[in-house]
RNA sequence: GGGCGAGUGGCGGAAUUGGUAGACGCGCAGGAUUCAGGUUCCUGUAUUCGAAAGGAUGUGGGGGUUCAAGUCCCCCCUCGCCCA
């Protein structure tokens, strides 16, 4: 008997060796096909949690499989290591940010090197490290100077927790900061954006083709949110001093049904509109709006809370001249389009509701379908009525009409708006990339050149909780001269949001030894885009919408390739790891720990537990009753183990079938079950269907002891268990490597994948279910080529339908050969 | 309110194209091994009627299409996510 599984003596040493051996080391002229596999660059929070387990099994899975598949695969591995946590411990405990986050980093290596998760450790990133915010404040500059980058005053996000500016994406829902919970409020401030709109149609149009969950793609559609229709300029009746009020609708069809106007609180021209009479009114009524979040004034349901007043003055309808009043309510925002929306509540639920509460009428422009009995807005299809000389024409045609209509008195012309709004990247925080640029009294804003980089922060500042940023106080830091006239200046004290770092850090991965520029095009051509993306569906949008305008600007700027235009060809997102019931919440954090199972059952019982569990996209709960369920997997190996070892003598390779011509009947029987294995196997890892590989694994193995049991030869049994093994190897690298060196010697991972004698998947013969009325009733062992008569025959044989058929005869058969027949009676 | 996804044993889940529902594992029960516990091995395990043979029912609920529905169609309920 051989020695027991042991995982904690073989692991440590195959982690050492393949850290030593470099084999996932590759470089841009291998020979073989290349390929990329990444998994979301990791904010580096301490030790793996079970969610990175998941994450980074995942990964390096498809990176050993990749590889035995004969590619050459870049595999490499980073820390987004900029970021708020380190630098509140800094304000809480005083250390320094750099060193606690270089604390944290150490610690997530350790876990993943103990994982045995494999990587190109020449090519790791930090986004903290001088070289890396080098090249990010390199391409801020280039952004700056291609207009990309640019500060504006603008309403932004606030959050008093973070004591920062956030981005919309920050900010939740509910109005809260993702990261605090804090409520949001509003503040205008200078602010650096990145105009990520310009790209808005490409981020758009070029999502088609990529192999995303179409889930993913919705949400960047939704997100994005392009609207087609019209701009209407629209007077303001009896005040030739003013100029009209410009509306956004995406109805202009219905431009006849407009009986009022509104415009937002914010509203730059408000005042200038509003009658004396109604100035008070409006003035407390915007006050009082202030204090609502933007969601709260979108939201359909506000109860009794007042959402508009009239502001005395009334506007003309370009198209039949009516006279309309201009109201003022909360549910227009000034951000989104033009600040100012025309009110068609007879085809807007919306504007339906308001017009009731304020005893607006109400025109019909849409024809309701005979069948139509619903009483509010109606914004289906249908012929237009009330409308002129749109009347009779569908909602399509009348949109087209209109638009014609409205150009031709240069009142209105066709417009696309979207909902993305440029991307503000600003933060009032130490702890991030330096934002590279200088204010000159002479030059203006300028950005900070390439031999002046990289800026960094001081380390001798003072982290203090009062949501200035340290950097703002520091006079060494703030006080330079102008790059450009070598007078006084002042330097930038704000840092760029944590996701610009992670906006190209897949790109320096694919070259992250140039000293000269941020990487070098050819190279980046050779392995982008990334063929496997793997990371959770919380990133659905900030992440991977910053990232792709990354590529296309950069490419744009001739700083990456003219042929990258998308960085993630696939992507895939695992599910989430849930706490069975929060309720038991203080022993959580220690339930879902991987040391304690690495230091127990091992890495690799955990990574097939991770596996075998349920299909990798679905979220899974982690219950009192998952620690048995790893057990098991630490069990089914341990069966290996013993499988493997116990074999009388060792056949090195995986044998061909030239070798098997005297195999007994159970030889043959295995050998099928073998390659059938590999076919199932081989579809289920191109299918992300780990859990099913593992099923039909331990199937194999199962097979293996019940032919070892009945007398199967040693070829048969050996090549069985060597395309175990080679199938196990992605999944379950250490203890594969082991057995396999053992076993044959060499090293598994660099095997090639099996491959299925077609000759043995061929059956002679199958079940054949019998079925009478469409229910089972019997199966008979039948050959594949069976005929219809012979099927039918062997059927009506049977005891079981003979005396079900008694004398009588069935009204139909189907017959489906070879696998079924159904009597219908 | 709109869109998308899901609902299968005590539990996690299987079932490419409509054709053996519950693979595989966890748990549980019985047996063998063991001084004993643990380990390991074998057997059983959807529900229900039955001593058994065997029968009936069964994939959230209700209809439908079909020789045949977890799978396709319609309505409803519950949960999750995204957008309002």
């Amino acid at each position: 008997m051989s020695i027991a599984y042991d995982p904690q003596e073989i692991e440590p040493r195959w982690q050492r060796r393949w850290e030593e051996q470099g084999l996932y080391q590759v470089n841009s002229d291998d020979p073989r096909p290349k390929s990329y596999v990444l998994c979301m660059y990791p904010y580096p929070s301490g030790p793996a949690h079970q969610g990175h387990v998941r994450n980074y099994t995942f990964g390096d899975l498809n990176v050993r499989y990749r590889t035995m598949n004969g590619e050459a695969v870049l595999s490499p591995i980073g820390f987004d290591s900029f970021g708020l946590p380190a630098e509140n411990a800094a304000i809480k405990t005083q250390v320094h940010p750099r060193t606690f986050t270089d604390a944290r980093i150490a610690e997530l290596k350790e876990s993943l090197s103990r994982l045995g998760a494999v990587y190109d450790t020449r090519r790791e990133i930090k986004s903290h490290d001088p070289e890396y915010i080098k090249w990010s404040q390199f391409i801020f500059a280039k952004f700056m100077e291609a207009g990309l980058a640019y500060r504006a005053n603008a309403p932004v996000n606030w959050c008093p927790g973070c004591q920062t500016v956030l981005a919309n994406e920050q900010v939740l829902a509910d109005g809260t900061c993702e990261r605090s919970g804090d409520l949001v409020t509003r503040k205008n401030l200078e602010q650096w954006f990145f105009k990520i709109t310009d790209y808005a149609d490409q981020l758009l149009d070029e999502l088609e083709p990529l192999e995303w969950p179409e889930r993913v793609k919705v949400m960047q559609r939704n997100w994005i949110g392009r609207s087609i229709g019209a701009e209407i300029e629209i007077e303001i009746s009896d005040r030739a001093d003013l100029d009209p009020i410009t509306v956004f609708t995406t109805r202009p069809d219905t431009s006849f049904g407009i009986t009022y106007l509104v415009v937002a609180p914010e509203y730059p021209r408000l005042f200038d509109i509003v009658t004396d009479e109604f100035r008070d009114e409006v003035t407390s009524f915007c006050a009082e709006v202030s204090s609502r979040s933007d969601i709260e004034r979108q939201s359909t349901e506000m109860g009794k809370a007042k959402r508009g007043v009239a502001t005395g003055a009334f506007a003309v309808n370009p198209f039949n001249g009516a006279k309309v009043p201009i109201y003022v309510a909360d549910y227009v925002l000034a951000t989104y389009g033009t600040g100012a929306v025309m009110g068609v509540p007879g085809e807007d639920q919306r504007d339906f509701d308001f017009a009731k509460t304020y005893g607006l009428p109400i025109v019909e422009t849409t024809e309701r379908p005979e069948d139509y009995s619903g009483d509010g807005a109606y914004g289906g299809p249908g012929n237009k009525i009330n409308s002129g000389f749109l009347d009779g024409l569908s909602v399509d045609e009348a949109k087209k009409r209109a638009i014609e209509f409205l150009s031709e008195r240069g009142a209105g012309r066709p417009k696309v708006q979207y909902r993305l709004r440029d991307w503000l990247v600003s933060r009032q925080r130490y702890w991030g990339c330096p934002i590279p640029a200088v204010y000159c009294e002479e030059c203006g804003i300028v950005p900070v050149p390439l031999d002046q980089l990289p800026v960094l922060a001081p380390d001798d500042v003072e982290f203090l909780p009062t949501g200035e940023s340290p950097l703002a106080r520091h006079e060494g830091f703030v006080n330079t001269l102008c790059p450009s006239c070598s007078r006084p200046a002042r330097r930038e004290t704000d840092t760029m949001d944590t996701f610009v770092d992670s906006s190209w850090y897949y790109l320096r991965f694919c070259d992250p030894f140039s000293i000269d520029k941020p990487f070098d095009k050819d190279i980046v051509s050779a392995w982008m885009p990334v063929d496997q993306y793997i990371g959770g569906i919380e990133h659905a949008i900030l992440h991977l919408l910053y990232a792709r305008f990354f590529t296309k600007a950069l490419s744009d700027l001739g700083i990456g390739p003219s042929d990258v235009r998308e960085p993630f060809r696939r992507l895939f997102t695992q599910g989430m790891i849930r706490l069975d019931g929060s309720k038991m919440s203080k022993s959580k954090g220690n339930l879902i720990a991987p040391s304690g199972y690495f230091d127990g059952v091992g890495a690799d019982a955990l990574r097939l537990f991770h596996l075998f569990v349920g299909p990798p996209g679905d979220d899974f709960d982690w219950t009192k009753q998952t620690d048995e369920m790893i057990e098991g997997c630490y069990r089914y190996l341990s069966r290996v183990w013993r499988l493997v070892l116990n074999q009388g003598e060792s056949f090195p390779g995986v044998s061909v079938a030239s070798e098997f011509a005297n195999s007994t009947e159970a030889d043959l029987e295995l050998r099928k079950t073998t390659h059938r294995t590999i076919e199932k196997v081989t579809s289920g890892y191109k299918r992300w269907a780990y859990n099913t590989c593992v099923a039909s694994l331990m199937e194999l193995t199962n097979a293996i002891y019940k032919a070892e049991a009945l007398g199967s030869s040693g070829d048969a049994v050996s090549e069985a268990k060597d395309i175990l093994l080679l199938m196990l190897a992605p999944m379950v690298p250490h203890i594969t490597a082991e057995l396999w060196e053992r076993k044959n010697g060499g090293n598994i991972h660099m095997e090639s994948w099996p491959l299925a004698d077609p000759v043995l998947l061929e059956d002679l013969k199958t079940t054949l279910i019998v079925q009478v009325n469409g229910k089972l009733k019997d199966k008979i062992e039948v050959s594949t080529d069976i005929s219809e008569q012979e099927a039918i025959a062997a059927v009506r044989a049977l005891p079981k339908i003979s005396s079900i058929l008694g004398d009588g005869e069935p009204a139909k058969i189907i017959v489906r050969l070879p696998k079924l027949v159904n009597l219908v009676l």
